[in-house]
DNA sequence: CATAGCTTGTGAAGAATTTCACAAGCCTCC
DNA sequence: GGAGGCTTGTGAAATTCTTCACAAGCTATG
């Protein structure tokens, strides 16, 4: 397939949680119009955007809701479940394996490992942090395809590197470092410092 | 100025990040070629995106490394501290208020704000997390440039309306929601669902 | 069944961003 | 002090992304 760019996926994303949003409401169809107006976006990124992958809509009516959120969802590889990891159970990662929010998505987190005994065995939202030791056997045994890293900074390359050569091909990195990994593997930053400097030019360079 | 592109200043505090690294190495100059092999971009886009904001770097030579730290701070905003307001002292919100990256990145926490009587009162890193009610008085007192949103994801547009009617001009949204703010309000949504969705549609399209 | 009124899907145009490529400048060393 | 070896800064080219604009198609209605 031609490529299609991380700016399309992303807005793909938020027109699911519109549609849902809408199908919520009891709204049977939606044009390319509303669905913009909600995204911030205009009519035709979002009629550009679905085209790429296919023709979902009806001229002249717009398109059926509940039939576009199965199409994003296949787009998106939403269909079945996703099994993931998070690797580091501090502030953050105990953050991030109670939040509801996951599983409503689509993702189940099947393990949560950290390298400190004080915090193993803790369990956090029905799943037990376990040793960190652990983590290489656990990929294997549960398949899990991404894993979300909450750990120091100078820990994120080496666990990068461990849960990559146990198998995970797409990791959500929390840690403030800049990873490298094998061509294949996907990893995103969210980087909280860049978030607010973002914030602080834009202030600074304020109308 | 001549609008500056997003991506722009997202790698700018990128390549900020990286010479803090180098100066901690004892590094005193760096090349475009090795900011943009730390950052995963190009020599040539290093340069083009100092060349926005003028000229910094010896021909022959590369860049003094605290020169350039002084130049992006000077570039991003970062040289007085940032007071910040988090409301919202759940998971996510407590998480922050607890995060030490905010500070050493010149961000400071000057407020913590939540609806739950059992919340208010808990000293989160030092900072007192106070009643919701409390939040414009403090604004107007403390004069917070930007509010971090850690609410549910139906109070996320009624808190950012409070918060921008009390002068607040950037919101860092955590809040898995669509915001709209009036012109010259910049609000930055982090939405874990779209990251995670990311990834998985990596996945799904993988080679 | 013809017409009116919408809305999609999509090439083509336009805008923005990235990459190229090279003149100009600086440093070192002989 | 001139030559050689690097590296910057930047127009121009290339590429990527967004917006435009309209033919085509669907529904409803009389
Ligand atoms: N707290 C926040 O709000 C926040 C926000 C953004 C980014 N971050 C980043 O997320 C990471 C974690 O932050 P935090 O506040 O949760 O810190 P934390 O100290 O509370 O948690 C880190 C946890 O990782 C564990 N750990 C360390 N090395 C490990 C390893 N090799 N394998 C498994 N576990 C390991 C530690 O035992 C600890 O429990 C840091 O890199 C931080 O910069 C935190
Ligand atoms: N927990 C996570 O890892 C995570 C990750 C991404 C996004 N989020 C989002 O962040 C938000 C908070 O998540 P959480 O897990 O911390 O939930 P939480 O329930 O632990 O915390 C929410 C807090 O907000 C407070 N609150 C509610 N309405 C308020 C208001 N009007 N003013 C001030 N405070 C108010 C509540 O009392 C509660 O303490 C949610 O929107 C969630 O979807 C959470």
């Amino acid at each position: 397939m031609k490529h299609i760019a991380d700016s399309t996926v992303r807005r793909l994303s938020l027109y699911l949680r519109f549609l849902e949003e809408f199908e919520r409401h009891g709204h049977a169809t939606i044009s390319s119009g509303e669905l913009a107006r909600s995204g911030g976006t205009t009519s035709a990124q979002v009629r550009k955007d679905l085209s790429f992958f296919g023709s979902f809509g009806k001229r002249g009516l717009g398109y059926g809701v509940s039939d576009l959120i199965a199409s994003l969802r296949h787009i998106l590889g939403l269909e079945a479940r996703w099994p993931v990891v998070i690797v580091g159970a501090g502030k953050i990662g105990a953050a991030l394996a109670q939040y509801r929010g996951f599983g409503t998505h689509g993702f189940d987190v099947v393990g949560v490992y950290d390298t400190d005994p004080a915090r193993v065995g803790e369990a956090l939202n029905g799943v037990p942090v376990r040793p960190d030791a652990q983590l290489e056997a656990d990929i294997a045994a549960l398949r899990p395809r991404i894993a979300v890293l909450c750990v120091p900074g100078e820990a994120a390359q080496p666990v990068l590197d461990r849960v990559v050569a146990a198998g995970i091909r797409a990791v959500l990195n929390f840690a403030p470092a800049a990873l490298t990994a094998p061509e294949g593997v996907t990893v995103r930053t969210v980087n909280m410092a860049t978030e607010l400097e973002v914030l602080a030019f834009a202030l600074t360079n304020a109308p």
